[in-house]
Order: C-alpha cells, then structure tokens, then sequence
DNA sequence: GGGTTGACCTGTG
DNA sequence: ACACAGGCCAACC
C-alpha cells in the first residue's frame, strides 16, 4: 500500500544506520544513505541529523562527508561538539581532517584485516 | 506550481 | 591540495 510509505520511515531508517556506526568509527553521509536505501540521498541524511534535537541520544558526531571532514560551520559550537566526542572515542584529527582509510566504517570483512585497532 | 536552500558528492582545472 | 561548477533530491517557502 502506498499510505505505509510515510516520510517518517526514511528518517527512522537512517537513525538505525547511524546508531550501527561502531564507536571509534566514522561513516560519510553518502554512505548512510545507501546503507538506508537511499541512493544519492546524502543531503536528505544531512537533514536528518540536522532535525535530531540537541541532547538525542544518537551517535550523530560519526557522520563525517565525504572529505573526511565535519560538515558544519567550523566557528559553530556543535562542530567542536562533533569533533570533542570524536576524539574521545579515539579518533585522530590531522589537520582538520580524519583519515577515511583509518577510521573509515569498513564492512566486516575489512574490519578484520584492520584489526580491533 | 516553481524557485530557493542545504550537516552532500564527484569531476575538473 | 584547493576552489569551483554541475548534479542530486527532498523540504520549504
């Protein structure tokens, strides 16, 4: 039926992707999209998070772009947010930007070649 | 119905 | 590595 097709069911999906993102690591917005089933639906994941209220209990901060870096206004007080939860968890900043190679969500496959680091 | 906006992505110079 | 342009897609006037 196309009334179960209601706009609230995207955004609960991509809450659920990004609450899958393990600590420690980082997801694109682009990535979350698909993992979603969004296809090119990277600015409809920005707009998401961006309704998320402040205090949501969701890993939102392991959302990054595609660049490696954080989206939002870098003299913005939720972008030292983002970056100070990051840290904590591990993550490394050079130069302002996080290495996707690194700390990039990989499958599971690739997990286990990294290893736990 | 149509233009504007945005926590994006990719290609090009 | 950085800046810019075009593309994308849904939400919002």
């Amino acid at each position: 039926m196309k009334t179960a097709g209601a706009p609230a069911d995207i955004d609960k999906a991509i809450y659920e992707v990004v609450r899958r993102i393990p600590r420690g690591s980082v997801a694109t917005y682009g990535q979350v999209a698909e993992l979603a089933g969004l296809a090119r639906g990277a600015r409809r994941v920005g707009a998401a998070l961006r309704a998320t209220p402040a205090g949501t209990r969701l890993p939102w901060h392991r959302v990054i772009n595609a660049q490696g870096k954080i989206s939002l206004p870098a003299d913005s007080e939720a972008h030292a947010t983002q970056r100070r939860r990051l840290e904590r968890e591990g993550v490394v900043f050079l130069n302002g930007r996080i290495s996707l190679q690194r700390y990039g969500w990989q499958q599971p496959l690739d997990a286990l070649l990294w290893g736990p680091q």
